[in-house]
DNA sequence: CTGGAATTCGAACATTAGTTTGAAAAACGA
DNA sequence: TCGTTTTTCAAACTAATGTTCGAATTCCAG
């Protein structure tokens, strides 16, 4: 695992992980990469057949650690009663509020993604997205059995939006007058409070 | 006024602000503008003495249309109660959300530069957004009269990131969902809404 | 008109971008 | 250890970027 390749492997995702998130995709150039990961100028190309390869497998990583908590939990959440569910299922969506630099990394990422989506991120979403957004899909459809595919995507994405609006703002709600702390307890109440209106906004008839 | 030197100003900024609204900064060549204005290569330069020049003035034009109608009223809204005058505040906030396009191409301008400012937004920030921010400072002010500046300016970013949150996602809204109509009678509920919750907020001791 | 200023134009500039190359070095299985 | 593969390296390449230049053209007051 630590093999030499890997080494240069791991210092430039690494140090493109970080150059990504701060300048976005097209202000990082490959040569500040490479100067920050300490490798060689044909180092990218070699290991990843280029930039964009390389931010591929960047976003790869992001969108992974991300979401495969909630992955992880899927069958327990089957369990559960839909309410319960949904609570669980909100309360991982803002763990990232419990930042931790590399999650708030990839959140910052993500949010370069929101302005404009690049075609790497589109087609990253489209292939590594479809289990967790089914995860989500079928926890709402348990408030709208009866509603058609298209309005359980739109419910689901709207369901998901509800936490990363907290996750995506995170440093503008620890200051003044919001000042949230943010830690355990808060997180935990502010889990409570979305998911009684997401409850209330699914649960409503259509 | 519509000399010719004059048309091809107005062309530059004309398709400036588009190409910037959908792209950015950094990914707007300087060849696609003048393509796309149908004006020389060396027009940018001649007319605003580079490409940063012209997204300088590509900002203040955006930034001006989206705060003039609040500076116009600043007067009237003294009269008022506190109340009162939030609410109107909040309501015009909301108005991008009626959506005219040049107004919409101004919100996206801005997103770019909520995700990394660029150094020319900080100026222009820092220079022009002072009577803005006065004006939401005077306001939140009435409803904090022993609050420090420091809490008064961070209380006035937080009430126009209320607003502005909605104006930010406006397509999501649009879609079930959410599924709002955004026409007059929804925008001013909405702005009701928001009022109130900003009233309460504020109005909270520290 | 007309002469000087303002504006446009095409070409070229220097710089930086991402990528490619082929040789040198290192790593590794036999 | 040997021979092959994998990996690194410095340099060069092509394309695109923002900018500059001087000549040509257009504008406009006198």
């Amino acid at each position: 695992m630590t093999r030499p390749s890997e080494i240069t492997r791991e210092r430039l995702l690494n140090a493109a992980e970080r150059l990504f998130a701060d300048r976005g995709y097209e202000a990082t150039s490959v040569r500040a990469i490479v100067a920050k990961a300490r490798v060689n100028q044909a180092a990218i190309n070699y290991h990843f057949a280029g930039k964009e390869g390389l931010y591929r497998e960047v976003l790869r990583i992001a969108f992974r650690a991300l979401t495969e908590h909630q992955l992880g939990h899927a069958e327990e959440a089957k369990a559960m009663s839909r309410e319960k569910a949904l609570g669980e299922f909100v309360r991982h969506q803002l763990r990232p509020l419990l930042a931790r630099d590399d999650l708030s990394r990839h959140i910052r990422i993500f949010n370069w993604e929101a302005v404009r989506p690049t075609a790497v991120f589109r087609k990253l979403v489209s292939e590594e997205a479809v289990p967790f957004m089914g995860l989500a899909i079928d926890l709402v459809r348990r408030f709208m059995p009866k509603a058609d595919q298209p309005t359980l995507t739109v419910a689901a994405i709207w369901l998901i939006g509800q936490c990363s609006v907290f996750v995506r703002n995170r440093e503008y709600l620890a200051v003044p007058p919001a000042s949230l702390v943010l830690d355990e307890a808060a997180v935990e109440r502010l889990a409570g409070l979305v998911s009684r209106w997401a409850v209330a906004g699914l649960a409503q008839p259509a």
